[in-house]
DNA sequence: TCATACCGGGG
DNA sequence: GTGTACGGTATGA
């Protein structure tokens, strides 16, 4: 037996030093296809394994197999091995088995790309254009391809059966270890396969086999008539990787992507060039009939832009390739705890001839949340945001908490590893060069390992899901984060901030006027030293002002006077634009402490409204058509409503559900449609819109927002009618923005 | 009004 | 032989 230290980084690597493998393919047969990178040459090799699955017992199985018995007090304890998979049983509940490439990492400790860098491996972007989004109906006329050198090249073919014909051809030629797009697998993939099936092409994708494989993904698509059963590609030999999985995942960390599309997300990591032809999607074909050389321009940023997006994003998934015993293609779309953490966990076991636990569904005990807290509401000066970076693992890791049949303590070791080697790979991050290299290969690792450590928690919690999930210990872990906020917010309070609202693991509070930036970074740092050594209480943040409105619905103005509006009450996809306009400038008034400024953008907006100045389109929002032509009017006479009768008003009478259409209410009742592509209809725009209606609209949807922040008589008299004016316009001036503390506010959210 | 189910993307 | 989260929106009772 090895000692802790190498059973550690067995437990994070594996133990079998062949480097540069880039793709694992295995059937059921026992033999294994491995292609590996060694000095840039492709080298593909095939070896021997023994087909295994974990079984419970041994009842009702054949005198063929060979078994060997594991030890400790897992449920799972016999290793059954068999010449062809075939000939095992399936995963069940007490029965483990893993794909069969899976198998073969598992037992042989390898994993891919040792020794490699991201830049090593050969990757390929293609990209399809075709005349609509289904299959069955439309057509591929143009394929953009990449090669991993950065040569780009257009397929273009009016015989469709041609065309693919050949991108197979322009893919075995270049003989890319991975095929890279954006959303390959929601739409390019299965496009181009339906298209081969319907035109009887071989979509010869892979290095072996004729056609593409199907795995079964969740996010995958439908395939067939039954919806439930999702799929994935997989083409033997090559990685099919999807560049909306990275950026799903960037994002979860960030979040701070408003889209996910590659365009945006280009744009917004500084990838896409100035000059970026767009077309929008569904004028593609009519432009190629119209201006060719103009969609050849889009498709060859399409696909420069998927392999910038994958050069930035991409090193996370290829560093948990170097981890974890799994196709990277499978590590790219996998769920951190079911895809990743359980996968290290079974092959530690394993590795330790230790018995596994089966799967159990949980004693019923139910997952509670996080704390929220809302102590006051109003506007607040001088506003500090204090959180804990990674609370979660922090306080596993604090107070050793994890799952109870983990008897190895295989996770915390994880946990423990990976914030550590995760600190050093940020070290040298910051060393290497900017731009380089071994600088994207040290934050790639760290992005990977962050991700790691922030499921571990999840896994816990994930009761049913994974092997070694323990709700009671997942419970452990939140009681100890709301134990830890409340002792946060105590302190802070008793050395004299004005508590606002805490959420998790961070708080909002309010500092007197006297207090310098050092004095906020004395107070967090005192409290600071009141946590658990490994718990990190850091100053996340400075405003001049927070309207706290409910609990995680707030406006923040920024010291450089950038306003933040949060929630759902201060932004919404279906607010009219007046209505938006009016929430930022009366915010930005009642900021600057100036109520009857607010009472000014009030009754400028009301004059607006009553005098038609706006055009329809400010008093418009955007809505969802989900009820097709033919089911409106099926309940019209009992129930008429806004959208489908501005469509009918405007002589539109068919639409597709899902249409999205901006309407607006006109004073005769009925409504009616702006086009939003259509620029020149503000020209004709008729202003019919029922201004009493949005007047209505601004003052019980959005001057509701204000009602925290004004004592009760001063909102009255602020958004009171404009005939009143006079009335209360002598005590505008005195009226000041008030904060007011809430009580019996604090909540565990629910979580599941 | 509130709870829940579904979406995110691609041409 | 699969399973994130999160914040928003659309839906149903």
């Amino acid at each position: 037996m090895s000692d802790p230290q190498t059973r550690g980084d067995e437990w994070l690597w594996g133990w079998d030093p062949t480097p540069g493998i880039v793709s694992v393919w295995a059937e059921g047969d026992g033999i294994v296809h491995v292609w590996r990178r060694v000095d840039g040459a492709l080298v593909h090799e095939t070896a021997r394994f023994r087909p295994w699955v974990l079984a419970r017992s041994l009842a009702g199985l054949d005198a063929r197999f060979t078994t060997r018995e594991l030890a400790g007090p897992g449920e799972l304890r016999f290793v059954v091995r068999a010449d062809h998979l075939r000939a095992l049983p399936a995963s069940r509940d007490d029965v483990l088995a893993l794909p069969a490439e899976e198998q073969y990492l598992v037992a042989s400790g390898r994993t891919y790309f040792r020794g490699m860098r991201w830049g090593d491996v050969r990757r390929m972007q293609i990209d399809l254009e075709t005349t609509g989004l289904d299959p069955q109906r439309d057509r591929i006329f143009l394929v953009a391809v990449r090669d991993p050198d950065g040569a780009v090249e257009m397929l273009e073919d009016a015989d469709e059966a041609q065309l693919i014909r050949a991108l197979v051809e322009r893919v075995r030629a270049i003989d890319p270890d991975v095929i890279e797009n954006h959303n390959l697998h929601g739409f390019d993939l299965p496009f181009l396969d339906r298209r081969a099936q319907l035109l009887g092409v071989p979509l010869a994708l892979g290095r072996i086999g004729h056609g593409l494989r199907q795995r079964a993904a969740r996010r995958g698509v439908a395939i067939g008539a039954d919806a439930t059963r999702r799929v994935r590609f997989v083409a033997p030999g090559r990685e099919l990787i999807d560049t909306l999985d990275a950026v799903l995942r960037y994002d979860f960390a960030t979040r701070d992507l408003a889209g996910h599309g590659l365009k945006g997300v280009a744009k917004h990591l500084g990838l896409a060039g100035a000059d970026r032809e767009h077309i929008r999607g569904d004028q593609i074909h009519d432009v190629y009939g119209r201006d060719p050389e103009r969609v050849r321009r889009y498709a060859r940023a399409d696909v420069e832009e998927v392999a910038a997006v994958s050069r930035m994003l991409g090193g996370a998934a290829f560093a948990l390739a170097q981890m974890a015993p799994r196709r990277y293609e499978r590590l790219a779309d996998a769920g951190p705890a079911t895809g990743v953490i359980d996968p290290l966990l079974v092959r530690a076991y394993l590795r330790a001839n230790e018995a596994l636990p089966a799967s159990t569904a949980g004693d019923g005990t139910q997952h509670t949340g996080a704390a929220l807290h809302l102590f006051a509401a109003g506007v607040a000066r001088r506003v500090v945001k204090a959180d804990v970076a990674s609370l979660y693992p922090s306080l596993m890791r604090e107070y050793r908490i994890g799952p109870t049949r983990d008897r190895h303590g295989v996770l915390l070791s994880l946990v423990d590893r990976l914030v550590d080697q995760r600190l050093a790979a940020k070290a040298a991050a910051k060393l290497a060069p900017a731009g380089s290299a071994e600088r994207h290969a040290h934050e790639a690792m760290s992005a990977a390992m962050k991700l790691v450590v922030n499921s571990a928690y999840g896994y816990l919690g994930a009761g049913g899901l994974t092997r070694f999930s323990d709700v009671h210990a997942a419970n452990e872990v939140t009681r100890r984060g709301r134990e830890t906020l409340e002792l946060m917010c105590r302190e802070l309070a008793a050395r004299g901030v004005t508590l606002l609202e805490a959420d998790t693991d961070g708080v909002y509070f309010a500092v007197p006027e006297s207090w310098t930036v050092d004095d906020e970074r004395r107070v967090v740092a005192e409290v600071a030293a009141l946590l658990p050594p490994r718990v990190h209480l850091e100053l996340e943040g400075r405003y001049a002002a927070m309207l706290s409105h409910e609990p995680k619905n707030y406006a923040l103005l920024g010291y450089d006077g950038a306003l933040t509006l949060r929630g759902v009450a201060f932004r919404s996809s279906r607010s009219e634009p007046f209505a938006d306009r009016f929430l930022r400038a009366a915010i930005e008034r009642l900021f600057a402490g100036d109520v009857a400024g607010v009472r000014g953008v009030f009754l400028a907006t009301v004059a607006a409204l009553r005098h038609h100045e706006l055009p329809a389109r400010d008093v418009s929002s955007r809505v969802r058509l989900s009820k097709a032509p033919s089911e409106y009017l099926a309940t019209r006479e009992s129930r008429r409503e806004l959208p489908y009768e501005a469509m009918l008003a405007s002589g539109r009478t068919t639409w597709a559900v899902g249409e999205r259409v901006r309407v607006y209410r006109t004073a005769r009742g009925t409504g009616r449609v702006i086009d939003e592509l259509d620029d020149e209809a503000l020209d004709d725009d008729a202003r019919d819109y029922d201004a009493d209606h949005y007047v209505r609209v601004l003052r019980d949807q959005y001057a509701s927002r204000f009602s925290r922040a004004l004592a009760p008589d001063d909102f009255a008299a602020v958004f009171a009618d404009p005939d009143q004016l006079s009335l209360f316009a002598p005590s505008l001036a005195a009226m000041r923005p008030v904060l007011t503390r809430v009580f019996e506010s604090t909540t565990a959210t629910d979580d599941d």
